[in-house]
RNA sequence: GACUCCGUAGCUCAACGGCAGAGCAGCGGACUUUUAAUCCGUUGGUUCUGGGUUCGAAUCCCAGCGGGGUCACCA
């Protein structure tokens, strides 16, 4: 799909373009559909209208012939006004018949030529297409085959669609178009509704859920001058007035903390985070993350705020604890709580590797590989561990289970375990063979703190480029004294990848990035003036 | 970034070295309770772009562009 894609293209137009507007020729489909608009107008009806006049969404329409019916009318009962797009059309020589959807379902229209007379019959046959909105007024009722549908009366036209909608039967399949334009995809494909549907739902239960444990939800930089908080290449951006590079955040974990150190308790915040890195069925440039933190709480707090989060968003968005992911039966209430194992015993149970048996990189590398695993020469300690982590534990992990306690090497920011420094309180919930977020007791030390930050320098140099940068602001603010306190980040893509049974992260996410188009290729590119240029930008202030 | 598959009408897809096709949508016609309505007729093409091989290329080869998948990196 290179040149011009789909649905929407417009062909190269042959004609010169005279000085001050665009040519743009229209497919024959566009111009027929135009020349229709033109007609209507002709008529004296504004294909294009200001205002519409609903009284009744189709649900509500549905829903008031049903109580009439159940008292024994054979109509709705009253007159009224239905506005939606046109999903059908069937024509039989003085009947029409045409489904309208809206946005709480769809209802058929029953329009006969002797009901609203031979010229707006005529026009509703000639003029209007799919795709078009229209507003429809008349009473219900029930046809012969048992559908509820609207006696139309009186039919106007609200919108004139110039481009057709895609094909009825098989959708619009073409991923590129369906993300590049994500408005004929949700126009051809309920499923993608049913999904973007099922993500605000999500969104808001997860809300609800921090707003009634007394939690406050805040907004953090999104331009850090430093970045931090997760390992991560970020996106980098310039600000002109202040002469000063910014980075995308990669994270807010590190304000977010800052906040518990000013004396707020509980803080959440739902943001995108921005990541410059390779693009997968996982892995988005830009993703949404919810980050909580609360204080007087430690990571066993927090399993039990993930668990409960999960399970009430999965209740408020799918009506129930229980869905199919892949093909898997997964129920987030049962067993409960979920499981919690530490890193260690699953990396043993799985491997038969028990990795403080071999605290250095060879002897660790060479029990890795003897297990089974593919490690590269060169992986340090704590990338081996994460591999067979990845290799050996994470496909096992379908049901919903804790991961806990992780090697202070992979944690730069969590809190060493009282009894064993080695290791610190970390924990990562699996569901679906995949690990939906991260968890853990937030390191309080503020000297702690800068030695780790000092090791990740150490890296840095040494050519690891997702090292930490330090930040001694962040270390500052610790130094003011920052209380006990439990953190989590939750992948929001992830999650509804989870609930919806989605495969992948770009199914979940209205518009995913995307490369450009070669210039002259997109749709209405053709005959457009090129883009002025440098002041374009910067002349307009506010 | 590497490997691999794909790009044909508005959409869904055929044709795989020999006249570029079908279904849906569209257009014209029949039909006053249809449900992917049915029936008759019909319009519509830079086969992603540029080279090459060949008597002949949508098809084979090379390069480019865009997309999907796998791997690498990461969440």
């Amino acid at each position: 799909m290179a040149s011009a894609p789909g649905v929407f293209s417009f062909r190269r137009s042959n004609r010169s373009i005279s000085e001050g507007t665009m040519e743009i020729e229209l497919s024959d489909l566009q111009e027929q559909r135009r020349l229709k608009a033109e007609e209507l107008r002709e008529q004296g009806f504004d294909p294009y209208p200001t205002r519409a006049k609903r009284t009744h969404t189709t649900a509500e329409a549905l829903a008031g012939f049903e109580r009439a019916e159940a008292a024994g009318s054979e109509t709705g009962g009253e007159t009224i006004t239905l506005a939606g797009r046109v999903v059908s059309r069937r024509h039989m020589g003085k009947t029409l018949f045409s489904h309208i959807r809206d946005g709480h379902g769809e209802l058929q229209l029953y329009i006969r030529k002797d009901e609203i007379g031979e010229e707006a019959y005529n026009r509703a046959l000639k003029l209007f297409d799919l795709g078009d909105w229209v507003q429809a007024s008349g009473e219900t009722f029930r046809t012969k085959t048992g559908e509820v549908s609207l006696r139309t009366a009186d039919l106007t036209i609200l919108s004139k669609a110039l481009n057709a909608p895609p094909e009825k039967w098989h959708g619009l399949q073409d991923k590129e178009i369906r993300y590049r334009q994500r408005y004929a995809d949700l126009i051809a494909n309920e499923e993608v509704r049913r999904v973007f549907a099922t993500r605000s739902k999500i969104v808001s239960a997860i809300r609800r859920f921090f707003d009634g444990l007394d939690y406050i939800e805040v907004e953090t930089p999104t331009l850090q001058p430093l970045y931090g908080g997760a390992a991560a290449r970020p996106f980098t951006t310039h600000h002109n007035a202040l002469d000063q590079i910014f980075y995308l955040r990669i994270a807010d974990e590190l304000y977010l903390k800052r906040l518990i150190v000013g004396g707020f308790e509980r803080v959440y915040e739902i943001c995108k985070d921005f990541r410059n890195e390779g693009v997968d069925r996982n892995h988005s440039p830009e993703f949404t993350m919810l980050e909580f933190y609360e204080a007087f709480a430690d990571y066993t707090t927090m399993m039990d705020r993930v668990e409960s989060m999960v399970t009430f968003a999965a209740q408020e968005a799918l009506g129930s604890t229980s869905f199919v992911w892949q093909g898997h039966e997964i129920d987030l209430a049962n067993p409960k709580p979920w499981p919690r194992i530490t890193l260690r015993e699953a990396i043993l149970e799985w491997s038969g590797v028990d990795y403080v048996q071999y605290p250095d990189q060879e002897s660790l590398q060479a029990a890795a590989r003897a297990a089974g695993a593919k490690i590269e020469t060169g992986t340090v300690w704590p990338r081996i561990v994460d591999e067979m982590l990845k290799q050996f534990v994470r496909p096992n992990l379908i049901q919903p289970t804790f991961l806990i306690d992780y090697p202070v090497e992979l944690s730069p920011l969590a809190k060493r375990k009282p009894d064993d420094p080695t290791h610190v309180e970390r924990f990562q919930p699996y569901i679906g063979g995949g690990e939906i977020g991260n968890s853990f007791t937030e390191l309080n030390d503020p000297m702690d703190q800068l030695d780790r930050f000092l090791e990740q320098m150490k890296d840095r140099d040494a050519g690891d480029e997702e090292a930490m940068p330090l930040d001694t602001d962040f270390v500052n603010a610790l130094m003011y004294g920052m209380p006990p306190t439990g953190g989590v980040g939750i992948g929001i893509d992830r999650l509804t990848m989870l609930l919806t049974d989605q495969s992948t992260i770009r199914d979940v996410i209205l518009f995913p990035a995307m490369r450009n188009l070669p210039s002259g290729t997109g749709p209405l590119s053709f005959g457009l003036p090129d883009d002025d240029d440098d002041d374009a930008g910067e002349s307009d202030d506010e």
